[in-house]
DNA sequence: TTGGAGTGTCAACAAAGCTGACTTATTGTG
DNA sequence: CACAATAAGTCAGCTTTGTTGACACTCCAA
């Protein structure tokens, strides 16, 4: 793949070719969403559920404070999903071990069953999307999506990927 | 830790290369939308305002009903939005001039200079994306985001994309 | 022992979605 | 013409998910 090139026909690119990459994106979220969000829908679960237990199982023993940084939202925003999953019995929270302050959150048998029919659905059109699209766009989609991130998001992201796989 | 997934490596795709397509689209998306809700967030102004005025921006004179369509949400909701605009004189709303119950949507001048700043806001992020990633990095995104639509976006997308351009 | 960090919680509020039930024009059709 | 259907707008009320601000408790470290 030759990468000298990089420059010359990108400045061609014109304000309506980037109206269509913005209106792709909004419309691909959309359907990236629309799964997760049927099975949320028909228990008393929305989006906001789906990204906690996404994330602890993504990081199982994830502190509350390490969440909340992922997330980027408020602690009264988060603490009333994660209350309402540890009463329902789908994440565990544990005090942590060595500052017993921290509380270690992890997603208990429910928990597990549940992200997997979330992530399922979310793979499956990913997967689906990813095949359709063909190998070598994938890999451009991928550098796309990171150069389109905040530098914090970028830095999250990044960690996620050292501790996973 | 190998980089390159190029190729028939795709058949492998492995539940966790999907997850971290699934995790950069969250992160992406977050920094594809932060432009704007700075600038929106300065005036009396959230996400809805600006998915109104760039719909209406690009489709000039639609009415009601298609940008529910293109929008996907109710009547009311919208209305609530639009009606806003209308008040502060960004968006005009004109009896249409064949059915005279329709009303045919425009932006004031002021309409469009709000929607200039937001749009070049989220026009430079997407730029220096598709530079930062290179020419043939772009196509793949595209293909990808329109794979990952459902059939019903992906005809939106697509009717705008014959209008426009 | 004291300051600050991590957590949880109360109250109040806002944005933006939803349902359901109407009204008001206007249009097209039988 | 009469009437049903369509386009738009509105009222009321509810939900989810975000926000501030204030405060309490526990615990670690200097």
């Amino acid at each position: 793949m030759p990468e000298s090139h990089s420059g010359e026909s990108l400045l061609y690119l014109t304000d309506e070719q980037l109206r269509q990459g913005i209106e792709a994106m909004y419309f691909a979220y959309r359907g990236f969403t629309a799964d997760p969000d049927r099975i949320l829908a028909t228990m008393a679960y929305g989006r906001a559920h789906h990204r906690a237990i996404h994330f602890i199982k993504r990081a199982p023993g994830t502190t509350v404070t390490n969440l909340l940084e992922i997330l980027g939202v408020t602690k009264q925003s988060l603490n009333r999903v994660l209350r309402t999953l540890i009463e329902d019995g789908l994440v565990e929270s544990r005090v942590g071990p060595s500052d017993r302050r921290e509380r270690n959150l992890f997603l208990t048998e429910a928990g597990e069953a549940l992200e997997n029919r979330l992530s399922d659905a979310q793979r499956v059109r990913m997967r689906s999307a990813y095949r359709d699209a063909g190998p070598e766009a994938v890999s451009g989609f991928r550098k796309v999506l990171e150069a389109m991130m905040d530098g914090e998001m970028k830095r999250r992201y990044a960690s996620l990927r050292e501790n996973g796989s």
